[in-house]
DNA sequence: TATTAAACAGTAATAATAACTGTTAGCGGG
DNA sequence: CCCGCTAACAGTTATTATTACTGTTTAATA
């Protein structure tokens, strides 16, 4: 038999592909709203499998962000993030291309080092829009920004 | 009376007490069985809304760990962190400085930036010790560590 | 000291995620 | 092209961190 955890099923592919379009990097609820328009039936607990399963195998990026639940990043290459505090969407951010790790010693506190994370709070364009303090939801249509012209996705 | 939300209870200040005699970042939970040393009596719940009211404050920093629970800093400057990812732990490391802010746009993806956190991952020196790739529990005495010359809590 | 609201202890509720169970369906061998 | 095996599935329940609720206590002011 193949390489176990690499069977291709429908459900698999079609997580991956929805993740792909979008680039408001969804929660895995999120995301479950989005793929049963394809696969009604689909269980919430196959969404997560998934979305852990592709992480584990580097395809996806999980972003165990501040706050709250985990969303995730069909680029799985290091880049940094910023997350609304008001809404919790997160989105790429353009910073800096720093060396986060020529810095550090190689035995930085005794830890070994194995990769890092840089991430930005602040508030989103809607959010600034509308400026009350009161939090908002995104829509499920809202999440749905699809990355027609593939090439802005790659940073 | 006086400024809300700043009455001086002893839950509070021992709270917060405990806390800063730590170098490892504690959870709540785990903070919670250090304080009720001192308080038998004292509640989870008010641990939690301690820990989050001194946040609040800007008194301490609660580190929205990659993964899993809060773990809270009596060090409220930003600096960054580094954690282990077999058994949680959550240590200061001497990161390069940085300006992270210098390189963004004023208005990067249209956000207006607040604040940003690096956060590095790796294998402390504990669990690098014993390399079974078994996840540890820290232990309730692995936790206190007290600081007992207050000089190096200074970052 | 009396008053009053903030904070408390104890408990229940919430919500994200993981685990469990019986069923379905990729995929290599025949 | 079908068989058998097992990973993966749907549906459900359990786990666990955190928050909210309720009646009681207590710090700070009058």
């Amino acid at each position: 038999m193949s390489d176990p955890e690499r069977r291709n099923t429908r459900q698999r592919q079609i997580v991956l592909e929805e993740l792909q379009k979008l680039t408001s990097h969804p929660t895995a609820a999120e995301l479950y709203d989005i793929v049963r328009r394809r696969l009604p039936r689909i269980s919430l607990g196959t969404v997560y499998r998934n979305l852990e399963l592709l992480t584990r195998l580097g395809t996806i990026q999980k972003l165990d962000v501040a706050g709250d639940e985990a969303r995730f990043d069909a680029n799985a290459r290091p880049h940094a993030h910023i997350r609304c505090v008001r809404c919790g969407r997160v989105d790429d951010i353009l910073a800096p291309p720093l060396d986060l790790f020529g810095g550090l010693a190689n035995d930085s506190a005794g830890y070994q080092v194995l990769d890092c994370c840089l991430q930005y709070r602040g508030i989103c364009p809607k959010c600034r829009g509308s400026s009350s303090s009161t939090a908002r939801e995104p829509s499920a249509e809202e999440i749905i920004d699809r990355n027609d012209d593939g090439s802005t996705h790659s940073h």
